[in-house]
DNA sequence: CGACAGCATCTTGTATACAAGCAGTCGCAC
DNA sequence: GTGCGACTGCTTGTATACAAGATGCTGTCG
């Protein structure tokens, strides 16, 4: 289970726990108890329980003091948060475009998006090259390095959005979103750029909303508590 | 030196690192030794170096294996993304606004603009009550909730703003460019609110500029690379 | 006097032991 | 059968011991 290390066991710790918490290896209210962790993943608790402050840090997991730490639920404040923030930032990055754009960076993207389209590429192939793709969009105006904070704002919406790309919206749907913003920043459009940001954020949103419908369970109430005890979901 | 026990002493202890690394009071390149800390703390080692892993992951405090640990240099990169950020955010929520806004959120702004324009008033209150002012204005929106990852972004943003307020740009200044947004947002007039906007954060950022090329030394250099050894810093 | 080798000391990373408290269960009393 | 209480086991929080390595001093040799 212990993958080779690259720097320290608690760097391997949380990207594991990390990546498996975003894919729904561990799905929300599942246990995660610091014994067992370290057990499996042959470390310590030391490294583990850091991993878990990390996380609970992220909103990615709750502990509760002398009960437990589980995978917390999907949090529609934090989805919501999430996608606001995303759309400001990446609107407010298409204003900023330079006159000229960086060719090579419009091939990336470009590049990107062929590979988008490969008829049947697996999901998680498909959720890396949108990372990517957005990833580049900002790097056009020169606010790369802003993509960390949105990425950090963004674990409940990924939740939320893998979800949706399981159960329904296919991968085309979304590389044709891609493909109509990168039309219009190409050909200097920035209105028509807003437009298709706007269209493409908003169906994601939509998907979110409609998997909330559908697993409600995943979800976490509206009034902002979220209790959990062992792997029982308490609604109270 | 440890202050009563509100919840763990981890929590204790972080809060407590924070405000010091934000206010100054630990300066950039200031050495924080494990040990040392555990005991100015009067605790172990394990809540404090929980702590510095959190304020590394904010970006406040860099981490060396088997070196040491250290308040990070403010980071140029970090701060225009902060700024790009908080741009992004901020005038997007005016474009959201609703029709007709809670006049109890218009009047607690009222107010805290009034205590904003009190002559002679300290700076750190004045601190306090300009984060107040945002999250409101953020509310207004319904997106006050978006203020915490708007905050968690804004740690180099808020030191180096912090020299700005100490050294140059008074209170007064600030308060009536935060004055000039409230009643643009009241009456109303939302290309207004965008430009006084506009110049409020581009003026902050100017401050930011400013105050780097005066104290050279509290930043990191552009290159993104900050090596610190000891108390001395280091620029290759 | 200068350069280099070795060591003493400090650092963070990890493992482990102990403390305090909640939960669910088992058993006893009624 | 039912209700209540002690208890066993598990949880996280904290303290401490050990491991591995970097740093800078110090003594020695050229």
């Amino acid at each position: 289970m212990l993958t080779p290390v690259a720097g320290t066991n608690r760097q391997t710790v949380y990207a594991t726990l990390r990546r498996k918490v975003l894919t729904m290896e561990l799905p929300p209210g599942a246990s995660l108890s610091e014994n067992e962790l370290a057990a499996a993943l042959g470390v310590s608790r030391t490294p583990v329980r850091e991993s878990l402050i990390l996380l609970a840090e992220e909103g990615l997991v709750q502990v509760f003091p002398k009960i437990g730490s589980f995978v917390s639920r999907v949090d529609p404040v934090r989805v919501a948060d999430a996608q606001f923030i995303r759309e400001a930032v990446e609107l407010a990055a298409l204003d900023d475009l330079p006159e000229t754009i960086d060719p090579q960076l419009l091939a990336d993207l470009d590049d990107n998006l062929s590979r988008q389209d490969q008829p049947g590429i697996a999901l998680e192939d498909f959720f890396a090259l949108d990372e990517e793709f957005h990833l580049g969009l900002l790097r056009l105006s020169g606010h790369g390095a802003a993509w960390t904070t949105v990425s950090n704002a963004k674990g409940h919406l990924d939740r939320a959005r893998r979800l949706g790309l399981h159960d329904a919206t296919p991968p085309t749907v979304n590389a044709a979103q891609h493909r109509a913003i990168f039309d219009a920043v190409r050909t200097g459009d920035i209105t028509e750029a807003h437009a298709a940001m706007r269209v493409h954020l908003r169906a994601v949103f939509d998907d979110v909303e409609r998997i909330r419908e559908s697993n409600p369970e995943l979800f976490a109430s509206n009034d902002g508590s979220t209790p959990v005890r062992r792997n029982v979901v308490v609604w109270d």
